[in-house]
DNA sequence: TGCATTAGATCAGTCGCGAAG
DNA sequence: GCTTCGCGACTGATCTAATGC
């Protein structure tokens, strides 16, 4: 049922109903009209067509939420929990959000191929996904600037400063590698996610950093990729610990690949602190169950994505860009424990006094 | 930019630049047209507008996702596996998707705001959720019928023969009450979600039948309710077994909460398997790295979810109604093992053959 | 006659303006 | 002048029918 049925069931024009709709409480239609007009809409067979809203009020109150990947969605706790805090946000202000489809490719293809039928949004959230490159990311957000609609970027590197922009940062104190250092560790590996992907890129990076600053010259050895999956983590952690039986701390990118670490090291015959320490990222409902519980790092990612969407609608009202900073937490519980100094074989940096790391 | 933005700026008219969208390889525009509009599209300027596409074509290429609960979506498991299965066959179709917005209330509430400016959608799915109950759930398809829209039923108890809907089973083999059984556990505890949903009380149902079939009553005392959430769950089993020590096993409905049944467990100084048996639901992917790894129910969530939409597009093409059967799947983990005989309470049991159940 | 191009109606709401009583 | 109501233009893409050369 149409406005216009409505109208000709009853025997009035269109623009009545309309008004009706539009204020109930109106002056400018009579009571007997109303009462008429009401008594059909609560057998509630109106469906208003929110595509016809769009055209007419040149507004949709939908927001489209752009993720250039290939791989569903939901099956990542980066998106699952972040869009929790979106939803929240748009269904308060009673907007819709929407997926727009793909034909595949790279990142890029993926984004044009959904921007093409993506007019008359009123606002975009493009998240920065594990399989697209820093560069990739880059041309992604320029695509989406050059059409001049307000949009919010979440799960990206920071960029300029003329975007709206959701960051989570990690202090001195959420830092595994320096938590792991300061716990008597020096060979520690790093599970890393896909190669591509900037936040590995960048852990990657802190963690030569880390070491540089102590002297040290650290190999590519010991990084790890497990694209982000337990099952590719877990044989990735065990080709590594079967051939370099010094390492005595894992840092995981994520907590899933941190089941597949624990998985591996379990199978060797190793023990969890005892043997090898694990750190993880994301902090999941299942870490503190895992065992020993998984000391991790927090991501405030449901807040992030609130956040994205408060940033979002400040945009949508034409606001100036701006970011908007929160901050990772170290969830200490007991797969890291000080390392056994015997084992140990980072003896030329023992003597580097950790408090000015 | 848009098709007659385009149109004006090379100074044609709209329908020329429409005839070449809908065929670049048309014989009805000139070749040096042609180049004309070929050169100014691949700037990438142009986004073509889904809302007015959907007026013209009484088509939107687009479907609702209608979950009728006020929490988040993504926070539950049933919801966010079924989506990745949802997006993929909708992709592949070149289908977009779409959360609608509500002002909260009750189930029944929550989805007359969605479906109030719901017009133009090709098609529904419909969660049945966790907070609404087995009337509130017919009342919402009933709803939609009313709309002689098509629509796909999701996690909900079997219907009337006339609605699309994909159901998962429970064969005997998979059963874990009966499993826990023939292991020889009589003093089962059952950690259901909320006791208005209808999953909740069907497993109760299902519970009461099982013993009363073997001539013994059980009360409703080892009935927990953890609303599907971990924390709850940790509570209301220490309650439970704090005060009632005969329990030699527990039956939860969802893993999330089993991880809370695991954190009391060991809180009050028991062990599992040895102490105490727990079966969960979902398998998550987490329940592997458990300790113990997790026995538990295996719902082919991901494949509901490929199987809802591909029922949707039959509904949608006009096909008649129909029903698809999913079976779940108990995967065999350690969390369960053989009651110790003198921990059985029920002797009266002991003498019943388990063929015949 | 055929080729290249275009005018204008349509979809379902929105809303300015005006008209009847 | 006021209350009550309706006409018709508009949104952007689609598509039929028709025009000009």
């Amino acid at each position: 049922m149409t406005v216009k049925t409505i109208a000709k069931k009853l025997g009035i024009s269109h623009t009545t109903v309309y008004l009706y709709l539009k204020d109930p409480e109106t002056k400018r239609i009579s009571p007997q009209t109303k009462k008429k007009i009401k008594l059909l809409l609560e057998q509630g067979y109106l469906r208003l067509d929110p595509h016809a809203q769009t055209l007419a009020r040149k507004k949709s109150h939908a927001v489209a939420i752009l993720i250039p990947m290939n791989v569903p969605y939901f099956h990542s706790v980066i998106v699952t929990e972040s869009l929790c805090g979106i939803q929240q946000v748009l269904f308060q202000k009673r907007y819709r959000f929407v997926f727009l489809p793909s034909q595949g490719g790279d990142s890029l293809q993926i984004l044009k191929d959904q921007l093409k039928h993506s007019g008359g949004y009123d606002g975009y959230i493009l998240y920065g996904t594990r399989d697209s490159s820093m560069e990739e990311m880059r041309a992604n957000v320029e695509t989406l600037q050059k059409y001049r609609v307000p949009f919010v970027v979440l799960n990206m590197p920071e960029l300029e400063d003329d975007i709206n922009q959701v960051i989570c940062q990690t202090p001195n104190a959420a830092d595994p590698i320096r938590y792991l250092f300061q716990l008597g560790h020096r060979d520690i590996a790093l599970l890393a996610g896909s190669s591509r992907a900037p936040d590995t890129q960048q852990s990657i990076q802190q963690y030569f950093l880390f070491f540089q600053r102590l002297g040290v010259e650290r190999s590519a050895e010991r990084i790890m990729y497990g694209n982000y999956e337990k099952v590719i983590a877990r044989s990735e952690v065990l080709k590594l610990l079967s051939k370099d039986r010094g390492i005595t701390a894992i840092v995981s990118l994520s907590d899933s690949m941190a089941l597949g670490a624990y998985e591996a090291i379990k199978e060797l015959g190793l023990k969890i602190p005892d043997h090898i320490s694990v750190i993880g990222k994301d902090d999941a409902t299942f870490a503190s169950n895992m065992c020993p519980p998984l000391t991790t790092v927090r991501i405030p990612m449901v807040e992030m994505g609130k956040q994205a969407a408060i940033l979002l609608f400040e945009a949508m009202g034409g606001a100036k860009p701006r970011k908007i900073y929160l901050t990772s937490e170290l969830v200490i519980r007991e797969s890291a424990a000080p390392a056994i100094s015997t084992k140990s074989k980072g003896g030329e940096i023992e003597k580097v006094n950790i408090l000015t790391i």
